[in-house]
DNA sequence: TGCCCTGGCGCC
DNA sequence: AAAGGGCGCCAGGGCA
């Protein structure tokens, strides 16, 4: 069955219940409790659930305790398909959708929410999906779809992933507040009062305005600290820690600390737990497909950058564990099922593929072997990476070949794919007039703006599939938790890491289930590939033991 | 005062 | 070790 859903205001709404096979409609309901209409059709038929927009709809579900297993997302469905065409930035919203199937004006996309609203329960603004309009735009969709070699993969994938990102968001990372308050006295000093420094960053900015001979300057200014190193003599192009590195000069070490610390107190600090944590949980909001590339942003919290120092705070509750899994060097591997590379693919079967790699083509130096392989997949030339590229080139033409195509495509101001058909956006126009200029002039601009896009599209196949390939594995992984270890909890997912809290005595059962959704999602996404994707595998107490 | 840009740095 | 690709967030600072 295909049930669509028109969310009405306050916890109503209409259903339209469709044969999955001929499309036939079979019925319309109208209900007052939406949320119990679908806990119980769930129950007795576990359909697909067409959601206009899973992240307006699924919260308010999962607050009134339904979970559903497959949904089919309008919104997410739309900006795919018109990314394939395309057409980035063309409003996605079902209204907009429908809008385009009859000629009329298509309404914008809601910017984001901001930061501190609170949604009402079943929020739906004046923009109620009607039912005939949420079919019409479904078999649309459909149609599409149907249209494009495995288009139909990423959808359910991206759609299920909308369903899995209200979930992590609904269990929240557990998080143990007293361990970070403890960090954060013992790196900085205890909690300052509003508007002060905190003590240890204090006495760092002492030490660097008396390494400068007493002349005052902020530390959180870089173009305070460029002119302070000026007046010694000493000329910076900027303050990144790298390049302070280099310095000789007494202030840099204090500076360096300072950056260090000034960063986990903003990024991290008390202002963060009071913002972000709460009942024991890290509740930041995943934005599914918010990167072109198909990898997930959040808003607010940085979740996707949790400072390694920092998850020791990462805590399973008493009897439960952590289960991390995390894709080993994801992206060459991506590469190699990629562009069919045969050898490549053979370097592959070792779990330390620049390992395996350095042996094949390096003499065994590992760190030559990865800097060439990052310059293939990033388009990176410096530190001396041309040369060892080209060993790569010689040796794994196919694979070279593949990600330099991509790059060549960009250059021309085309569009490239990944595995799956996410499809990378076209330059912005003005790039692509600079991109084509061709006076003398402006030549060396024009030149420099299409090797940037040529790098774009390059990075651009190997991490959207590299995306593919994680997102299908999470939603894979779902699926089978929910038969298997339906307590178990997925609780972060980081571009090419998952993280599941357990019952302990589940850890083994999510262990076999994550080895086994790793089979699977490598068979889904390249079918035949002989290129392996190992797991590193953890299970612990803390985030910070893992690996 | 609020808005927008930049530099810098955390993660992958 | 960084760089080369992708992000989000924060503080500073210029501007209306």
């Amino acid at each position: 069955m295909v049930v669509l859903v028109s969310p009405e205001p306050e916890g109503a709404g209409r259903l339209r219940v469709l044969d999955a096979g001929s499309s036939e409609r079979i019925s319309d309901h109208t209900t007052a409790d939406l949320a119990g209409w679908i806990a119980s059709y769930e129950a007795e038929h576990q359909p697909r659930w067409v959601f206009p927009a899973t992240d307006e709809l699924y919260p308010a579900l999962l607050d009134a305790g339904v979970r559903v297993a497959r949904c089919h997302d309008l919104t997410l469905t739309e900006g795919i398909l018109l990314a394939h065409d395309g057409r980035h930035g063309t409003p996605r919203n079902p209204l907009a959708a429908w809008a385009r199937l009859h000629r009329a004006p298509e309404p914008p996309d809601r910017p984001p929410p901001a930061r501190d609203a609170q949604p009402a329960l079943f929020e739906t603004d004046q923009r109620l999906v009607l039912l005939d309009q949420a079919e019409e735009v479904y078999r649309d969709q459909l149609q599409r779809i149907d249209a494009i070699d495995r288009m139909r993969l990423l959808v359910a994938a991206e759609s299920a992933g909308a369903l899995a990102a209200a979930e992590m968001t609904y269990h929240g990372l557990p998080w143990n507040e007293e361990v970070h308050r403890a960090l954060l006295v013992d790196m900085l000093g205890p909690k300052p009062a509003p508007g002060a420094r905190p003590a240890k960053l204090a006495e760092l900015a002492d030490r660097i305005i008396a390494a400068f001979g007493g002349y005052a300057l902020n530390p959180d200014s870089p173009p305070s600290v460029v002119r302070a190193f000026a007046r010694q003599g000493i000329e910076i192009p900027s303050t990144r820690a790298w390049v302070l590195r280099e310095v000789d000069h007494p202030a840099v070490e204090p500076l360096l600390e300072y950056k260090e610390l000034a960063r986990m107190w903003t990024a991290h600090g008390w202002t963060w737990i009071d913002s972000w944590v709460h009942g024991g949980r890290f509740r930041p909001e995943y934005v599914v497909g918010g990167v072109v590339s198909g990898r997930w942003a959040t808003r607010g919290g940085a979740a996707l950058q949790l400072p390694k120092a920092l998850r020791t705070a990462v805590r399973a509750l008493p009897g439960w564990s952590l289960v991390v899994a995390d894709a080993a060097q994801l992206e060459p591997r991506i590469l190699a099922a990629l562009s069919e590379d045969r050898r490549l693919a053979e370097v592959s079967a070792d779990i330390d593929l620049y390992a395996s790699l350095a042996a094949d083509s390096f003499d065994g130096d590992r760190g030559r072997a990865k800097i060439a392989m990052l310059s293939a997949m990033y388009g990176g030339t410096s530190g001396g990476a041309g040369p060892l590229l080209a060993v790569l080139r010689k040796r794994f033409p196919q694979a070279v070949g593949h990600v330099e195509q991509a790059a060549a495509a960009g250059e021309q101001g085309l569009m490239v794919r990944s595995v799956l058909g996410r499809t990378s956006p076209r330059p912005s126009e003005r790039r692509l007039e600079l991109m084509g200029a061709t006076e003398e002039s402006s030549l060396q601009k024009s030149r420099q703006a299409s090797r940037e896009w040529g790098r774009f599209t390059r990075n651009f196949v190997v991490q959207a599939s590299a995306a593919d390939w994680a997102l299908v594995l999470l939603v894979t992984l779902r699926r089978r938790l929910a038969e298997t270890a339906p307590k178990a909890e997925i609780v972060f997912y980081q571009h090419d890491e998952i993280m599941v809290h357990t019952p302990a005595d589940q850890a083994e059962t999510v262990t076999a289930e994550l080895l086994a959704a790793t089979e699977e999602t490598t068979h889904l996404v390249f079918p035949g590939t002989p290129v392996k994707f190992p797991l590193d595998l953890s299970t612990v107490d803390r985030y910070s033991d893992a690996k």
